[in-house]
RNA sequence: CGGGGCGUAGCACAGCCCGGUAGUGCGCUUGCUUUGGGAGCAAGAAGUCGUAGGUUCGAAUCCUAUCGCCCCGACCA
């Protein structure tokens, strides 16, 4: 739509400045505010619904797949971190120390955890001894402390919101299993839930978690051209359970180290989210996770006409909320043009008008976020319009999302035509690669793009010399600058 | 942590160069009129000029330090 500015007072052109409209959007939709310590956020409550109903979704998700939540300490003693070398080495920079309490200097510093691995290989240590008791499929929601040079509203921030799942099984093979099923958890949740395609694959050495076997990743494509990781699943193998001593005696009587996985997600997903289908109106949310999925703006000019809009406004809550709708009837004094904006604003996918008009014919007008289309509903037919316009919706973001991904995905064969994409419209950078580190680097250092990961899908793929080394191929890459 | 930019009312900014009683727009409060895409008029409230120190008779303005935010680089969910 061409003449969206004219909807829009405020807020930055998003083709303008992207990470200025990225914030203000954050700002004046009241997702969330800068919290008094650096790098730390305020979680508003618009802003948490929206977190809550993700939780939500991503919880049943899990324990779709037997996974059962627990809560583990905050406080970490220094001593487990300095058990899993590359583990240590991974995350020193990055940790946040307790030294004092109770008024004393402690015997030994606690680190405010950056992750869990190892106090739970800690506990599962002591709780495993036999086959019969794996796997062990825990999952915590917490928050972690990461000390970040710069940071970013719900992207990178020292402290976040997360899930960190850890399960030991009997095998590597056991693991393995896990991990993709994990992962395949978070690509169901950013496409289905979220409306955010993803590309799912592995991460290569130089990019995997500190202390794992192999890492996967879903990686999805911003709107300004730069790749957001939203979701990790980590194969730790046997490196933790050597570490911490996690054995089980086996069918044939011999102990034998566990094989341990862990998978996260964060409130990144929901900067993903903002990015992804934002405009320049503000947010857009999708359906199945938007705090508000309706909101009922009455509209009247006299007193009698009030009334009268009020009655079947009231009808229209307490219907919708019988049918499960998080609905909102907006009576504040404002214009309905103003609420018009201050709602696609803050992303609402449907809005509903009722006027006196809408009084006589007893329907209500119904207008949807994504691309303003309007129609007139009897009040009857909206039980069955309304879940369907949601499912429309919710489609449509998805559909929009993916054309996007999928043009802005270049397959080159050429270094130097990698070079003018990362130059120019960015995106993902699709090339038949080998895996070599060195290579990797010289990449990034001179491109700023970084391997996404290998995608599990290598449709397509045939035979041809690496890019760069010129070694041969062994598959499909994806490069991109990343948040 | 390096380079650049910016901190003045809830928000966006002017004033600073050249020191002399703190401004504009939006928002907020009250009243009346309004209300189908950001309403109008009237009256009003609101700022230790990021913070600390210094220069000066006098500092938003000049100097020093410090903190925060934004952008660009090195490290990361």
């Amino acid at each position: 739509m061409s003449d969206n500015a004219k909807f829009v007072e405020d807020i930055t052109d998003k083709d303008d400045d992207f990470s200025k409209w990225y914030n203000e959007v954050i700002r004046k939709a009241e997702l969330a505010d800068y919290g008094p310590v650096r790098g730390t956020m305020i979680i508003r409550p618009y802003g948490y619904a929206l977190w809550e109903n993700i939780q939500k979704l991503l919880d049943t998700r899990f324990k779709e797949v037997d996974v059962e939540n627990a809560y583990f300490p905050l406080l970490i003693p220094k001593s487990f971190f300095e058990r899993e070398a590359e583990h240590i080495e991974g995350f020193a920079p990055e940790l946040a120390w307790v030294t004092r309490g109770g008024g004393e200097e402690l015997e030994e510093p606690l680190a405010i955890r950056p992750t869990s691995e190892t106090i739970i290989g800690h506990a599962y240590s002591r709780w495993i001894q036999s086959y019969r008791d794996l796997p062990v499929l825990i999952n915590l929601w917490n928050n972690v402390v990461r000390w970040e040079k710069r940071t970013t509203l719900f992207l990178r921030t020292s402290e976040f919101l997360w899930q960190e799942g850890h399960s030991a099984h009997r095998s590597i093979e056991d693991a393995e299993e896990r991990t993709r099923m994990m992962l395949e958890t978070y690509r169901a949740l950013a496409e289905e839930d979220l409306a955010m395609p993803v590309v799912a694959g592995r991460k290569s050495e130089n990019e995997k978690f500190a202390g794992a076997l192999r890492t996967y990743s879903i990686e999805a494509l911003m709107s300004d051209g730069k790749a957001l990781q939203a979701g990790t699943s980590h194969n730790l193998g046997e490196n933790f359970a050597r570490s911490f001593d996690i054995q089980y005696s086996d069918t044939d009587g011999q102990r034998k180290y566990c094989a341990t996985v862990s998978w996260g997600a964060s409130t990144r997903l929901i900067g993903g989210l903002i990015m992804t289908h934002g405009d320049n109106a503000g947010l857009i949310m999708p359906p199945k996770v938007a705090p508000i999925q309706a909101v009922i703006v009455p509209i009247w000019r006299k007193e009698e006409e009030k009334s009268a809009v009020a009655v079947l406004v009231e009808q229209l809550v307490k219907r919708l909320k019988a049918n499960g709708v998080r609905v909102k009837a907006d009576w504040r004094e404002e214009t309905p043009g103003w609420k018009y904006n201050e709602w696609e604003m803050r992303g609402v996918p449907v809005r509903l008008e009722v006027g006196p008009r809408d009084v006589k014919t007893n329907s209500v007008m119904l207008v949807r976020r994504d691309n303003r289309a309007k129609e007139a509903v009897p009040v009857e037919a909206l039980d069955n319009r309304l879940p369907q316009v949601f499912g429309e919706v919710q489609k449509g973001l998805f559909e929009r999302a993916l054309k996007f991904q999928a043009g802005n995905t270049h397959e080159v064969s050429d270094y130097d035509e990698f070079k003018q994409v990362m130059a120019g419209q960015r995106g993902f950078v699709k090339v038949k690669w080998a895996e070599d580190t060195e290579a990797e680097l010289k990449i990034k250092e001179e491109t700023k793009a970084t391997l996404r990961c290998v995608p599990l899908d290598q449709a397509g793929f045939t035979p041809g010399p690496s890019l760069f080394t010129g070694k041969p191929a062994t598959g499909y890459a994806l490069f991109a600058r990343a948040y």
